[in-house]
DNA sequence: CTTGACATCCGAAACGTTTTGGATTATAAT
DNA sequence: ATTATAATCCAAAACGTTTCGGATGTCAAG
């Protein structure tokens, strides 16, 4: 329905080539026919086919982002904030955003053959980087551009935006330890991902400099869900010693805790403190307001987009490699430590 | 790097055409012949360019998701929910799923035009369907298809979901009006939107048949944010005179009615109850858990998915416009009226 | 031996764009 | 008047796939 080049050509008695060069802007146009050929584009409502021109340039001009998801939805605030960043900033430079889902594991590494092969997208941004991580091995081997969020504890070579987690852990540690905690649980992310680890660290090593105990059953091992840390919580409140707070690795998991301790009656900030790591946007309006460690996902999501896109257009970056410092954002959650 | 259909034909020395026609699984190559090419396919890594397979059939194998986003990030679950049931319905049937952002508005329409006219998508799924909403005008126009979760006020034959949002706050009016609340407050969600003049609509029908009187100064009008929920909460809860209920448009700005009126020192579902519209995760990890009206978001993002490749298969839809009825959650943020 | 019917294969065109390597014309320099 | 130079245009090839319309060979029936 819409025109071709081709019917622009005819109306202007010219041919097809002279049209797609004025439309591109090449100086071998005359200026003037370059204007009939915009305003007949424009009064044709001309949009190219973006098959021909990809099968021609080799290039598609979108990015790829294949969630790894667990389940069939996906429900964390975390992707959306990525996709928000991913997908606005690709957009303003011109870019189509892909979006698959698929579990990790086998047919994994299939789907990220058949993006990448089949020239669907350019490049592509990975997401919540895994311990030897099969994904970059994949793309590093095929030399396939991309730009991670999170590092990696292979020995090879790529861009990345991290925030560092074994910092922003201390930071909740030591707010902790602060308001004279002595025993603080930790509920910890999926083993296979690289922050679950690095963030563990961080609580093993502030711990440890705190001259605090870390009681081996008081460190569970969730899946990022609030479902997860609201039945971690039950299982840790259950014996007859408690900690007197709880330290989530994501937001998620510690709404979870609070709503586990409060349907015992436990009072938050008070009795307990949470503190979770994100600061998603509705961390500030948790009921208490949860105190969490801030990463600016949005924003990250923007910077590896924009990377990408560096690296794309040919350019080579200034720092292959950012990492970020997070902070604590002190909200109602956390409290003084009880006295006994 | 991988292979084309040229190299494998030179490698078993057929042509280009059985080749394809191999893979494609028609009749007339030889099954030994077929053998033989899917092996070397298989082998060589064969992963066939999308671009040449579009340009050619003239079909993207894409749907398209504009997700109109007001400001430059969305973090509502809504939206997290609605992309996970279209990836995931979308990449089951083999189909791309492509996402852009656009605000409401002048480029709006630009943008549907780029996606449609330049083949980039078979098809679009519209959410959040306005009053004379632009977007359906141009695709109905343009005769291009589509599937809407939402209704629309043109007089225009379109497929669609929809919930009943009329009944859904019926149902939430008719809980509280139980509970024996009469002072009532609903917080639209805005103007434009189809949904929020349906559920506004039955906030009055549902106050009038309970006898109830509605208060000019109760009714407002936010954006369904959060932080919209948490001001105009300030405001409701200013004057001397309170509503005993809020009804929210959404759950997101039910959970900013909450946050606003326990920093006020007043307890939800003693003080005030308040309901909210939608069920996200969340809400039951709310605190107090949030009673509100569930709308299975996911499940109409596949059903609205499925609807529209079935469309682009070219087969004709049993029902071309489904209307669902929600029901109500019954959960803590709501309890009886308080006593004067 | 001829004919027809199958089974199997393939050359060439087509999809819509960009790019390459001229061709043509006008203009300026000699 | 001739030649070099610049300005402007365009035909054809190419990207990788699918499809159309045969071409070829085989085999059974007549």
């Amino acid at each position: 329905m819409p025109p071709r080049l081709k019917e622009i050509a005819a109306r202007l008695d010219l041919s097809v080539t002279t049209v797609s060069r004025a439309l591109a802007g090449y100086p071998d146009v005359a200026e003037k026919t370059r204007q009939r050929v915009v305003q007949a584009a424009q009064e044709m409502g001309y949009v190219p086919n973006v098959a021909a021109q990809r099968l021609q340039q080799k290039r598609a001009n979108a990015i790829g982002f294949i969630i790894p998801t667990f389940g069939p939805r996906f429900s964390d605030p975390f992707f959306s904030e990525l996709i928000a960043g991913i997908g606005n900033e690709a957009g303003r430079q011109g870019y189509d955003l892909l979006i698959s889902t698929v579990p990790p594991g086998e047919r994994e590494i299939e789907m990220y053959r058949q993006q990448t092969f089949s020239h669907r997208v350019d490049g592509m941004i990975l997401v919540r980087t895994r311990h030897q991580d099969p994904r970059i091995a994949f793309l590093v081997e095929n030399n396939f551009p991309f730009v991670a969020f999170g590092g990696s504890d292979q020995n090879l070579d790529f861009p990345f935006v991290d925030v560092d987690g074994v910092y922003g852990t201390r930071l909740a540690v030591e707010h902790l330890a602060h308001l004279g905690h002595r025993h603080i649980a930790y509920l910890s992310g999926p083993d296979n991902l690289l922050f679950s680890t690095l963030r563990r660290q961080g609580f093993a090593e502030a711990m440890a400099d705190q001259d605090l105990i870390v009681e081996k059953q008081w460190i569970l091992e969730g899946d990022l869900t609030e479902s997860s840390g609201h039945a971690l919580t039950k299982q840790l409140l259950n014996g007859t010693d408690h900690p007197t707070a709880v330290i989530a690795a994501n937001d998620l998991m510690a709404m979870g805790v609070m709503a586990a301790a409060q349907a015992l009656g436990i009072q938050i900030g008070q009795e307990l403190s949470v503190v979770g790591f994100d600061d998603i946007p509705l961390a500030a309006y948790a009921n208490p307001p949860l105190t969490t460690v801030h990463q600016p996902i949005y924003r990250i999501a923007t910077m590896v987009t924009s990377m990408l896109i560096q690296v794309l257009n040919g350019h080579t970056l200034a720092e292959r490699k950012k990492w970020l410092q997070p902070n604590l954002v002190v909200r109602q959650s956390t409290g003084p430590a009880p006295a006994f």
